[in-house]
DNA sequence: TATTGTTATACTCTATAACTATA
DNA sequence: TATAGTTATAGAGTATAACAATA
């Protein structure tokens, strides 16, 4: 058995082929040459360079995930020294997240290979179905969101 | 601070859109009545019954894990009675895999709950993107396999 | 030789609950 | 009292390597 029988694994449920499909571009990416940033550390350092300062419990927030599981995840990045914790001057309770200019180089040397990712996407669907695509997965969040205060 | 301020938070990587989307997907749905079924069950399920008699092999394959992390998924669900391994008979080192009575109502049961959940979501971003979104995620993963083939 | 399923093992990710320090 | 960060701990989920049975 050469390739995989692709009929039959589609669903029509948003949950179950979104599941599937970041399995795969998690799979792609770590195969990828930006690889030397694990998956979710690519999405952690991003989050903080779009919100510099940001603590971290709002980010947590952001990525949906419980304060207590940021810890070990910004321990590493920090062991690393692609992060800095600062006290924040006005409240000493928070930290303000801040890229050390490592950490900037290496995101920003990510990126540019996640670009070069995207690009093969936008070539293999066509770059106005990627665009679409991530807008709509975009909205879906806001979706999410919204059933999830609900419930 | 009584809602998350929620500029900022969008890249324009689909990786990492993705992620967070998924994060929060499986977060309403294990808040939804659905949640007798852990989400990453439901997915097996699903391909079950779209492909009866599949063996542990090239379920795998269409979720992207290795075979050995299908087993102690495929326990659990045996376990539960909501599954049957039956030894292939012209290749017996096979199981075929089947849904139980128990499983395919545990499945349609959890099923009905998420359309009733797909149905808010179309509801809250318009019937016509949620379906282009769907379309176009499945896009993706064909997209996906095909770089990953080549990388 | 190659493949199917399994085991042993280890690693990563995540959450809960309780703690501290500050607000 | 409430909030930010941390710790201890436990539970999922996953992969790698090696094995037995079968092809």
């Amino acid at each position: 058995m050469p390739h995989e029988i692709n009929l039959g694994t589609m669903t029509d449920m948003l949950g179950v082929e979104l599941r599937i499909a970041q399995i795969l571009a998690d799979r792609v990416f770590s195969g990828s040459s930006a690889a030397k940033l694990a998956p979710g550390h690519f999405t952690v350092l991003s989050l903080i360079k779009l919100n510099p300062g940001i603590n971290q419990s709002s980010l947590a927030r952001c990525m949906h995930l419980d304060r207590s599981s940021m810890v070990p995840i910004l321990d590493q990045l920090q062991e690393k020294a692609w992060l800095e914790r600062r006290r924040n001057a006005t409240d000493r309770r928070a930290y303000s997240l801040h890229l050390t200019r490592k950490g900037s180089r290496m995101l920003d040397n990510s990126e540019r290979q996640v670009i070069a990712l995207e690009s093969r996407i936008s070539e293999a669907m066509g770059p106005n179905n990627r665009d679409k695509l991530l807008q709509l997965i975009q909205q879906l969040q806001v979706s999410l969101k919204g059933i999830e205060s609900d419930q």
